[in-house]
RNA sequence: GGCGCAUUGGUGUAGUUGGUUAACACGCUGCCCUCUCAAGGCAGAGAUCACGGGUUCGAGUCCCGUAUGCGCUGCCA
C-alpha cells in the first residue's frame, strides 16, 4: 500500500514555522516512502480563515520546494458530507442529540474557564460526562428534535476502558475512556467541528500516516474513537514535538511577531534550500551527523525513527539585527549562499537586486561575466541575500552610502591620505591590463616611491571604493569595480565632505 | 484541578540491547593566515546528563518519587 500523507493547515494567519516544519516532515516522509503528500486547507472556522492566508500557505510551500500531489481539498467543500456522517452515528445510537443550551464563551480566557470549570466539578464530585440527554430515548430524542429545538451532536465514548495506540514518534500511548469526555461532532447550528471533520477527511483521501504537532496527541484518542466509529482503518500517527520560543514559551503571532512567520525568511533574504535544511533539523537528526543536507540528501536520510521528543527551541533576539533569528540559520544561510552553485544563486541576487532597483539588463547580457565575477568575490561573507543590495551595493551602483566609523578609521585618521589617494587614481588609470595582479604591483610600487605604507592605501581605498571597513580582497575589489570607476572614487571628496577633515 | 508528554554544555542534537576520559553542529575565547572583515586551519572554555532515591559490580541509559516546562481537557483548530 503506497502511503499518504498530507499537511492540513488552517489558513488563519501566515505560515507559522512550526507549520512549515510539519509541512515539511511530511513531505520527506512522502517522497522518501514513494507515497503521495496532499494538501489539505481546514478553513471551517470562518469567522478566522481568510483566502490570503490560504495563498501565503501555497507560496510558503513553494518556497520550500514542497510540491504536493493532487488536488488541493478545502475541508469547508465536505462540510455537508460531515454533517451527515454525523447524523448517521446518531441513527446508530454512537452518538446523540445533546439539547442543552450553547453557553457562549469569549476566546480570550477560555484556558483559565476549563481549568476552574474542572476545579469546581472535581470538587462538587460531578463527573464530567454525565450529560442528562446521553440515554435520552430515541422517541423523544426524535421528537424533540422535529419540533425544531437546537442541539449538537456528541459521541457516545464508552464508559469503561482505555484507548491505546502506539505512536512512532512517542511510542506507547494509553488513555482512559473516563478521562475523554463525549465530545461535540456538530455544532447546534449544524457545523462539523474540528475533530470531526479531520478524521473524516482524512478517511476520504485515504491517510495512511497523520504527522502533525505533539499538541495533537491527546486528542488522537478521540479520533480514533471517531475512526472506528466509522468503520475505517485507523492510520499510523507520527507527533512532532513543538518549537518553542527561547523562554521556552509557546511561539505565536502576537508575542514573537514575524520572526515566526516563514515569509519572513524569504523577504529578508533566506536561500530556500538554506532555511528548509535548518528546519529539518529541528526535531530531526540525520543518522550519520552530516547537517548541511540538499533536498535530496534529506529524503535519502529522512525516517520518522530520528525524531526526537523534546520540544525544540528557536533562539532568536529580537532587538539585536545581527542575530533577529537563530543563529544556526543565519550560519547556514550564509553556508548555502557562500558554498552554492554560482548558477543557482545568481537568480536570487538578481530578485534582490531588482527589488533594490540595481540590476541591470546588461548583467545578464554583455556584462555576464563581470556580474558573475562580482557576486563570486562579495558572496563568500554575506549572511543573507539582501546584503548584495546592501553591503555590496557599491559594487553595482555609484550611489552608496559612506559608512562612517570606516571613513574615521581608514581615511580621516591619517591626514596624509588626502594627497596620495587622487594620485594613486592617477596611477592606476595607466596600469594594462588592468587585473588584480597588476593594480597591486601599482599600488605597492607607488606606495615605495610616496613613502605611505600599502596597509594605509589598501585600507584608504576600501573605504573610498566601497564606503565599508570590510570587505575581500581589495586588489580583487580594483578589478571588479574597474580602473575607471576606481579612479573616480578615489579622487572623491564625498568622505571630506560628508564626515569633515 | 485532572490526564498526558518531555527534561544531555547558551542553542540544535548524538549517545546502539546499562560498561572506561559524554560525541557532533551553531555560538563563544585565543592563535595562525592576512590589506580589513569573513572563510579556512589549529587550540580552548563550557554538561556533577533537572533533582532525590533505588536496582546493579557498574546508569545519561532501567524503576519510583519530586520539580520545572509544555500539551490536552471548547458547540476553537
Amino acid at each position: 500500500m503506497t502511503t499518504r500523507v498530507r499537511f492540513a493547515p488552517s489558513p488563519t494567519g501566515y505560515l507559522h514555522i512550526g507549520a512549515a516544519r510539519s509541512a515539511l516532515f511530511n513531505w520527506l516522509y512522502a517522497r522518501k516512502t514513494g507515497g503521495k503528500f496532499l494538501l489539505r486547507v481546514e478553513d471551517t472556522d470562518l469567522q478566522r480563515s481568510t483566502e490570503e492566508s490560504t495563498r501565503s500557505i501555497i507560496e510558503g510551500l513553494k518556497w520550500l520546494e514542497l510540491d504536493y500531489d493532487e488536488e488541493i481539498v478545502f475541508q469547508s467543500d465536505n462540510a455537508d458530507e460531515h454533517r451527515v456522517a454525523a447524523r448517521r452515528l446518531v441513527e446508530e445510537g454512537q452518538a446523540y442529540r445533546d439539547f442543552t443550551p450553547k453557553e457562549t464563551r469569549d476566546d480570550k480566557g477560555i484556558k483559565q474557564e476549563i481549568a476552574e470549570r474542572a476545579r469546581a466539578q472535581a470538587a462538587e464530585g460531578v463527573d464530567h460526562r454525565s450529560n442528562p440527554f446521553r440515554n435520552l430515548p430515541k422517541e423523544e430524542s426524535d421528537r424533540r428534535a422535529a419540533g425544531g429545538e437546537p442541539f449538537a451532536i456528541r459521541l457516545k465514548v464508552p464508559v469503561e476502558g482505555a484507548s491505546r495506540f502506539t505512536d512512532i514518534v512517542y511510542g506507547e500511548q494509553e488513555r482512559s475512556y473516563s478521562e475523554i469526555e463525549d465530545l461535540v461532532l456538530l455544532r447546534s447550528d449544524g457545523h462539523p467541528l474540528y475533530n470531526l471533520s479531520v478524521v473524516l477527511d482524512d478517511i476520504e483521501m485515504g491517510i495512511t500516516h497523520v504527522i502533525r504537532g505533539q499538541d495533537h496527541l491527546t486528542n488522537t484518542h478521540k479520533q480514533i474513537l471517531l475512526y472506528q466509529a466509522f468503520g475505517a482503518p485507523v492510520p499510523k500517527f507520527a507527533h512532532l514535538p513543538l518549537i518553542l520560543a527561547p523562554n521556552k514559551a509557546k511561539l505565536s503571532k502576537r508575542k514573537h511577531g514575524e520572526v515566526v512567520s516563514l515569509t519572513t525568511y524569504r523577504d529578508r533574504g533566506f536561500v530556500p534550500a538554506a532555511f528548509r535544511n535548518f528546519l529539518a533539523l529541528l526535531g530531526w537528526s540525520p543518522p550519520d551527523g552530516k547537517e548541511i543536507l540538499s533536498r535530496e540528501e534529506l529524503v535519502e536520510k529522512f525516517s520518522l525513527e530520528g525524531i526526537g521528543r523534546a520540544n525544540a527551541v528557536f533562539n532568536f533576539h529580537e532587538n539585536d539585527p545581527r542575530h533577529w533569528t537563530d543563529d544556526k540559520a543565519l550560519w547556514m544561510n550564509a553556508e548555502y549562499i557562500r558554498t552554492m552553485p554560482l548558477a543557482e544563486l545568481l537568480p536570487m541576487v538578481k530578485d534582490e537586486l531588482r527589488s533594490a532597483k540595481l540590476w541591470r539588463e546588461e548583467y545578464d547580457d554583455d556584462e555576464r561575466e563581470w556580474f558573475e565575477k562580482a557576486v563570486e568575490l562579495i558572496r563568500h561573507r554575506f549572511f543573507t541575500l539582501k546584503d548584495f543590495s546592501s553591503q555590496g551595493r557599491a559594487y553595482f551602483s555609484e550611489d552608496f552610502d559612506f559608512d562612517e566609523a570606516a571613513v574615521k578609521k581608514n581615511i580621516l585618521k591619517e591626514p596624509r591620505l588626502r594627497e596620495p589617494l587622487p594620485a594613486l587614481a592617477d596611477r592606476l588609470e595607466n596600469v594594462e591590463p588592468f587585473t588584480a595582479a597588476t593594480a597591486e604591483e601599482a599600488l605597492r610600487a607607488f606606495s615605495e616611491e610616496a613613502g605611505v605604507k600599502a596597509g594605509l592605501l589598501i585600507n584608504g581605498s576600501r573605504t573610498m571604493l566601497t564606503g565599508q571597513a570590510v570587505g575581500p580582497s581589495m586588489f580583487e575589489v580594483f578589478e571588479i569595480i574597474g580602473r575607471e570607476r576606481s579612479a573616480m572614487r578615489l579622487r572623491s571628496q564625498r568622505p571630506w565632505n560628508e564626515f569633515g577633515g
